[in-house]
DNA sequence: CGCCGGCGATGCCGAAATGGCAGCGTGCCG
DNA sequence: CGGCACGCTGCCATTTCGGCATCGCCGGCG
């Protein structure tokens, strides 16, 4: 329906280049820059600055930029919006998670959603931390699972549970009978630790830093799996949320014993949805499934901890403060 | 830049005729036809229910519209934009009003504004009451200068200013030397009464009401310059905000004595934005500068009731609360 | 009852827009 | 200096778009 020059504006200002753009296209590079030319014309404005290195948007450029990617985004929305009148929910749904859950957590979830609606499609992307409010501010994704983070501005959290961040090891592992643990208890045992921050938010790097706690890792690494099976084979004790790693302790392969640091024991992993966007009906089916989903891993997830302190009252207390909507 | 096919489909909407759309886009009909026809082939889907009275859109049609609609609005909005950074300030600002500041007030701002930036267009409607939350809802226009009304959901009021609803009389008139009056005051005078409603907001057609006031209206008409030749003709009294009548009353060929029941006296005109609403370069520019004009005309509006009933103290109060922006 | 007028849909044709191909000039880099 | 990637342009084929005439349909009116 919208021209075509709306998706090659987009992709040039994408790859920085009119032929990286009209080759991912799969059109001829001319016609892409006739289009261009023909455009900066029609609105009297230099759009891209031509360097030797190929083209950067101007002020104008970038005004554009926004109007064109904003149009293609609600014009997708309203697709789907339009499908799910029929009775079947269609549409790809965008969203970016921290990867520990890209592992386990979000495979059932996506696969249980699929059941359910065959013509969803997904786009499950890992970000870095650093990255995380440019990804969702850009308007390209739906929503995110992260730490809930407060300092992102214009970005509300439409639903919340409480996680454990502790320490995973093996069951024969020396600390596997602590009912809870602080980070300086931990020195002097073998650490494997993500690299550059991967995962670890600003928060726990900071509460990390704070403790003090000198730990020593023995295996560094940027892969998630790596640790797994790293951490399985009893080389070292790792530090994440349970949620990827519900299955192996489950299984009694792997012991989740929580910090008792009070920035990490009351960590939480929230759904972040940009302010102002309007999410499509297969986006909010899948907010709904995944703030259920949470939820009823919750008793597990706090229940280790807790209980254990309460002594007799409210063994098992539901503690998921979901604010999602219906 | 966007395809002709968004301002056929809506113009098709518009007229609720295909026909009548491809005449007012001076185009063949049979064209127009085409574009909707491929426009539902693409989107699998239905768009307009074809009755022997034309056409109408479906649940699918009116989303579609809904996004037609929103992308030239942004459009528009990001051109003005893009005009604005080269210096000059362009593009139009869409305006609706009460009808009694259409006469006077509006007209003066607008050519003041016309003289700073010659490049602005401007449309300003006045609107019935009835419409007025539409009017600002459907995205077709920028802002409002309205009387305030907390019923209106998903609107701001970025500035407002105080106005003393009152009588309007010829300064011979019995009551002309009062200070302030109430509405039972005025049984018994002749007074000339605004057709429909039109003009009084539903706060004070409930003001009338409730006072119980038996008011004899010995001329009723809508349109405001007839009362205006009537008033001054000492036919009667009548009930407005000053500001339509500002030079009348500066004269000195009319009077206007507030009135002091609650509900009128502190009634307030404002600014009303459909929020979320991303405002253009010369919109905001245009609210800017009518929130100037009203509180540069505050002093003069407020003058006459306050500081009469309060002695000395604060002889000229500012009563401006402005909330506007920079 | 039949005619007329307005409606949307369609076939046909010329005009305009779009895209593909080859080639130009230019600056960067080894 | 020669390759290389860049944006740009002339030429031609193809696709798309719009105008015109026409069809089928239906309601209103004489």
């Amino acid at each position: 329906m919208h021209a075509a020059v709306l998706r090659y504006f987009d992709h040039v200002a994408r790859h920085g280049s009119i032929r990286k753009a009209a080759d991912a296209l799969s059109v001829a590079s001319s016609a892409v820059n006739r289009q261009i030319l023909r455009l900066e014309d029609e609105l009297g404005v230099t759009l891209f600055e031509r360097g030797r290195q190929g083209v950067r948007p101007t002020a104008a450029g970038e005004l554009l930029l926004r109007h064109v990617r904003e149009t293609q985004n609600e014009y997708q929305r309203m697709r789907a919006e339009i499908a799910s009148l029929g009775g079947t929910v269609s549409g790809d749904v965008r969203i970016i998670s921290l990867e520990s859950l890209l592992v386990r957590f979000l495979p059932l979830v996506v696969q249980e959603m699929s059941v359910k609606h065959p013509q969803v499609t997904f786009t499950v992307l890992a970000v870095h931390p650093s990255e995380i409010s440019e990804a969702l501010r850009s308007g390209d994704n739906d929503f995110g699972v992260l730490f809930v983070d407060n300092r992102h501005r214009g970005i509300d959290v439409v639903a919340e549970f409480p996680t454990a961040v502790g320490a995973l090891m093996r069951p024969d592992h020396p600390l596997a009978g602590r009912k809870s643990l602080t980070l300086t208890e931990c020195v002097g045992h073998p650490v494997v630790m993500l690299q550059d921050r991967w995962l670890l938010d600003a928060i726990m790097a900071t509460e990390f830093a704070d403790s003090g706690a000198r730990l020593s890792p023995r295996i560094v690494s940027n892969s998630i799996e790596f640790m797994r099976q790293v951490i399985k084979s009893g080389l070292g004790i790792g530090f994440f949320t349970p949620v990827g790693f519900l299955e192996e302790v489950r299984r009694g392969e792997l012991v989740h014993v929580p910090l008792a640091e009070p920035g990490l024991a009351q960590s939480r992993i929230g759904i972040l949805v940009p302010r102002y966007r309007r999410l499509s009906p297969p986006a909010r089916l899948m907010i709904d499934h995944i703030s259920e989903r949470l939820r009823s891993f919750d008793d597990f997830l706090a229940a280790p901890v807790r209980p254990a302190l309460r002594s007799t009252s409210r063994p098992a207390q539901r503690r998921a403060k979901s604010r999602s909507k219906a």
